[in-house]
DNA sequence: AAAGATTGATATATCAATCTTC
DNA sequence: GAAGATTGATATATCAATCTTT
């Protein structure tokens, strides 16, 4: 029935974060490849242009100010990225992407996008996929005007 | 273009999960409730009659073994759950319902529905809902049968 | 040897408190 | 005092190793 699969939605949308998100860490580890958190700051610096406030950071990646601190630490403790005092708000800071980060997300990339295309791409379609997409943008509004 | 969308639906997901559970995390610590994930396992048990062997709970709620037994660890401490040998294969143990879990589960659940409902289901229609669980089905099924 | 579950050591995440600059 | 970011103390999560029973 139409009714009881739209009060199962976010249940199976809970339990299939959790194992599709499980199954991809999984891969990133056998493939000797730090985990999706990484991916996913990286892959924001990049898409801004190498460079982001942390809040702005943060907030992009869906993190709390914290944990991206501590996540900025281990990434530029191994030369990943920079952190660099933002000349005009000196309470600011930015991260910023070295060469060895960019390498990095271009190395975690293939096995990532494989995992997304296998786990979830090649079990659905794209009319279903993209209707979901509208479905979840439409949550994701109300969530973020009271920002 | 519907074939944007598309490519935005697993994005979405990932952003929306986090958004949304950061949000129900933030409402339950407000209200002094435990997390999440102590609701899930608490109403996995009650739907299960009270009692599940400790792999089958795991599985259920998508907890590595390891995981679960500190979860377990945790609600046995404060009186919420027991442990149970399974008298026909002693390597097992079951995970078993107090009246003190159960009392637990239904102080969240008011918050959690609510919190759900607001933020999800007053924000989706319900044939939205229905297509998206239905999509979310197929995508497990393919992920549960190579268990 | 394999299944079921747990443990020790370690990594990561979280909260409240702090520091600096606006 | 509030924004931006970090830190210390603590809780939770993770991995590999272990223990017991099949």
């Amino acid at each position: 029935m139409d009714n009881d699969d739209a009060k199962a939605a976010w249940p199976l949308l809970l339990t299939a974060h959790a194992v599709l998100v499980q199954d991809i860490e999984r891969r990133l580890a056998a493939a000797r490849l730090p985990a999706l958190s990484w991916y996913e700051v990286l892959s924001a610096l990049e898409d801004a242009g190498g460079r982001l406030r942390m809040h702005e950071l943060a907030d992009r990646v869906v993190l709390t100010r914290s944990n991206l601190t501590r996540l900025i630490d281990r990434l530029a403790a191994l030369g990943h990225v920079t952190r660099e005092k933002d000349a005009d708000d000196r309470r600011g800071a930015y991260a910023v992407l070295n060469d060895s980060g960019a390498q990095l997300r271009a190395r975690i990339a293939p096995v990532y996008l494989q995992a997304v295309a296998e786990l979830f791409e090649d079990r659905t379609g794209p009319a279903e996929r993209a209707a979901m997409a509208r479905t979840l943008r439409t949550v994701l509004s109300g969530s973020r005007e009271r920002d």
